[in-house]
DNA sequence: ATATTTGGATACATATATGTATTTCAATAC
DNA sequence: GTATTGAAATACATATATGTATCCAAATAT
């Protein structure tokens, strides 16, 4: 695994890595309240330990997973939006993105998890509306950007429209998760694809 | 506190009652996976015991305290739905009810919990989406009646329809409750109205 | 009145959590 | 090569959880 001799920088960030991916894993699949630091260090294969050499506590390892994750989900989107210069099908993208950006249902529940987390603990919540908020501002931009190339006005400010569309997108996503028998892929894709064609219809 | 002498059944009820509503109040504050048993009944006043006499365990509690809030939502679902011939509000009223139907931030949380522990618990998710398809169905009904009314056609599946204003209801006031700040009310309400609205138009 | 049931408290055995204090051993510095 | 540093392991003290087994007192039945 560990393939060449390690100085203390690379081998303090490899096991600060591999606390993360851990607990990535395991909050995903026990919740955040109901794994222990025990249930992560375990996971990683290392000891409680190592575990607070490295975060102050399991909120802070929280949020430094979603900043992490938060990055490569910004990669994602410029990625998904930059590949075309054709603005007309900004429904197809956003669900494009979504349908990539939770490349996994892990990740949107652990987002989930987070939201939820953020509504019952003050100083969690501010931290992570940071990274919500630069996701907003993001689809945002991409709202404005199509407005202007197609010479149509917003029925909202851009960052409303995103706002929308984000919870949109999150919420059927999620809808499909809980229940993937009634919500399927296709009805989730159905709907998805309904209503954000009527949102930017509203715009012409 | 206690006014009459009560038999057994009227006694067993009250405790029952007490730690499901304790159970909500705890689980709303600190996530279902961070409540412990004995955090429930030091909650209600009791033991472990009358816990374990009266429920087979913590899932077992929790799908009883949905239940019996989603008999609750049903009522005020009627009520908003039943006190009007009017049928043009779609909007409005949905909105109206998902106003009224999380009265408070906890219980919306709560089912966002419940979802979340449905996604990691298949025995729990069977159970709890008898309870989200039966609210589907209602919906539905209304989203049915609505187009029967109006003369108009439904652009998707009526139960589709239903899929997405409850998952856009929900995701906005979620989205409030995480960030008050940014998404206030007034913006919610907007975005609301504006997504609700054009889906609604699609249908002409 | 006495016997029986049973809801819920108490006791028990065991397991798991937390955070800090101390130790160890490899990586750096000298 | 020896001294120093520091990441992670170990040890420790304490707290909290779980589920069952047992007990008790109030509510029924006889």
């Amino acid at each position: 695994m560990v393939r060449k001799r390690l100085n203390r920088e690379e081998s303090r960030a490899q096991t600060r890595q591999a606390l993360l991916a851990a607990a990535g894993k395991v909050i995903a699949k026990r919740g955040f309240g109901g794994t222990s630091v025990e249930d992560i260090v375990a996971e990683a294969g290392y000891t409680r330990g190592a575990f607070y050499s490295n975060f102050k506590g399991k909120d802070d390892l929280f949020i430094e997973l979603l900043r992490d994750d938060h990055a490569e989900m910004l990669e994602v989107f410029h990625e998904v939006f930059r590949t075309t210069s054709d603005m007309h099908d900004l429904g197809d993208r956003l669900r494009s993105f979504y349908g990539q950006v939770y490349r996994n249902n892990d990740q949107c529940a652990l987002w989930m998890e987070a939201r939820l987390h953020a509504v019952r603990h003050a100083a969690f919540r501010t931290r992570l509306n940071q990274l919500i908020d630069e996701n907003y501002t993001h689809v945002s931009g991409f709202v404005e950007r199509y407005h202007e190339l197609t010479g149509t006005k917003p029925p909202l400010p851009a960052r409303e429209m995103a706002i929308g569309l984000c919870a949109l997108a999150e919420s059927v996503k999620f809808a499909h998760m809980v229940n993937p028998v009634q919500v399927n892929e296709a009805v989730a894709n159905r709907v998805l694809e309904l209503f954000f064609g009527s949102v930017m219809q509203a715009s012409e």
